[in-house]
DNA sequence: TCGCCGCCATGCATTTTTGCATGAGGGAGC
DNA sequence: GCTCCCTCATGCAAAAATGCATGGCGGCGA
């Protein structure tokens, strides 16, 4: 407990000038002037005894201690995020901000019409979605509700079982029409196939880097909806959720009988908002139609 | 991106004044005066728009909504702290403040001796050990280093697995000699047993909750370290870790046959901290020294 | 019952922080 | 080379936050 602390205005004005790259940018995005800033900086470097930026006249850079601390201050932001989030909305209100995150496909395919839903039934209910494909962001309160593909394993952590989504390839019917369909995997080597660029974390996780690797893609993007959108449009074979897939007739499944993988689903919220009206409203909203939504057509 | 956002310092204030009911003593605390304190809340209160503390002639107590925000303002202070410590020691240097959490048994019986070791090597490391059985402190950030007896599974953590831990039942050789030795389950139920008060967490979690129950015991506390103090005083028949038990010849296994559980033993940090040397340094020192503590004896 | 000690609220002087205005330096485009 | 626009640094005045001193209220123990 050291009794002249640092100010903790001053590590929001860190991670303000970390995130610019300049004085004169951060001050507008905190409502302040660049002297003040500067100012805040130069205190707090002198509080840690570190030199956080170098100055230039283009703007400032962190240096490799101010590297460092950039990742803890992100980390008080969110649960400053977080906590004016809460504030939004008492308790026992169906009003207020409710933030969930998700993983692209989900988000960006599935959850949208489910929200709306939602939405319509309590009108002063605030949605926001964040997507991506990290997991971390339930205990450090990023997020509110968190849908994943993985068990969540934190203990302050409440986590429902959706259900599995089974995932298989799919081919537009024109693509299908002109190129025919393969039969054996080693068929599929010689047809346009769909997937990541840089990002091999899905193809660990289920065990498939032998044959889902970047060589054999002749479509390659890390952002899965613009492998979706590649499929559709009739680019070649890519993967795509069953579920999502059966509401697309003209999404032909190829080798059903061999391409098929299962991923679980889980959705997650933080234990302390269990009593939380708003963010029970829409855990309970998506468990519902997440269910019905893994069970279509299976 | 609201332009007159709260001040951060605000929240601080908050913090101090929740978990010291009262703005006198919170000022105490932050080396600030109690008309600050009042006008910081005040403000604060005005801008979320909510009332966060009953006044009273005795001191402020939290209202609902004020409870709701203080799981993220302590969110706030941990990430606060987490970056102190960062900025305690370059990222090339053995100093500065590495801050490990782990189980009571582990922390308390275990650790020290290898930190002493540690900090032989390196004078100007400072550690900090944070005793607990939550398990939520690395995303926090509330330590650096955590020792676990389940497996990490968010995604920035990187876990090193340790090795499998055996327990087993033991007892003093006065207690033994005085008492006899049971052989059966009915016959433990005749004993003097030590175990859990309320937490009965673990119990659930290796599904011994049948025999493993808080009527059972004639000894109950929820700190391990003094179900331990009362194993070796001869108080009764309780459980140790095998390797711990090794140390002390006074204590003789119970039932070795039959009463055997293992537990593994992980070892975790946060991603970003890969590089940092310090922190490094600390995790394989650790990692070596459990690996052998896990061994011993087995 | 009285005194004491803890607490909070408020008015006022002081200190601190902030904003404004200006100067100076670097890079992009003409 | 020149202008324009971006940046940061600094001096000074205005604004805001803080501290001090005081007053009032309530509980506790003699």
């Amino acid at each position: 407990m050291s009794h002249p602390s640092v100010s903790w205005d001053h590590y929001r004005a860190f991670l303000a000038v970390a995130e610019t790259g300049s004085l004169s940018a951060a001050g507008r995005r905190l409502g302040l002037t660049q002297p003040t800033l500067g100012r805040q900086i130069a205190a707090l470097e002198h509080s840690l005894g570190l030199s956080l930026f170098v100055r230039s006249p283009a703007g400032l850079t962190l240096t490799e201690a101010g590297e460092d601390l950039l990742p803890d201050a992100r980390g008080m932001a969110a649960a400053a995020e977080a906590l004016i989030r809460s504030a939004s909305g008492g308790r026992d209100e169906a009003a207020g901000v409710v933030r969930i995150t998700a993983s692209e496909v989900i988000g960006g395919m599935v959850l949208p019409e489910m929200l709306v839903d939602l939405q319509a039934q309590h009108p002063r209910l605030v949605v926001e979605l964040a997507l991506n494909n990290r997991s971390e962001d339930l205990l450090r309160r990023d997020a509110d509700i968190a849908v994943r593909m993985v068990r969540p394993e934190q203990n302050a952590i409440v986590a429902v079982h959706i259900g599995r989504v089974r995932l298989g390839l799919y081919a537009h019917e024109t693509y299908l029409a002109r190129n025919g369909a393969p039969s054996t995997v080693a068929g599929l080597m010689d047809h346009a196939m769909i997937g990541f660029d840089r990002d091999d974390a899905a193809a660990r996780a289920l065990g498939v880097t032998d044959i889902w690797n970047r060589r054999a893609f002749r479509f390659r993007s890390d952002s899965d909806l613009a492998q979706l959108a590649a499929l559709r449009a009739g680019c070649g074979i890519g993967v795509c959720q069953a579920p999502l897939a059966a509401q697309w007739p003209e999404l032909r499944p190829v080798m059903a009988d061999v391409a098929r993988f299962e991923l679980d689903m889980w959705l997650a919220m933080h234990e302390d908002q269990r009593r939380n009206r708003r963010i029970r409203l829409a855990f309970d909203h998506l468990a519902a139609n997440l269910r019905s939504y893994v069970n279509r057509h299976s």
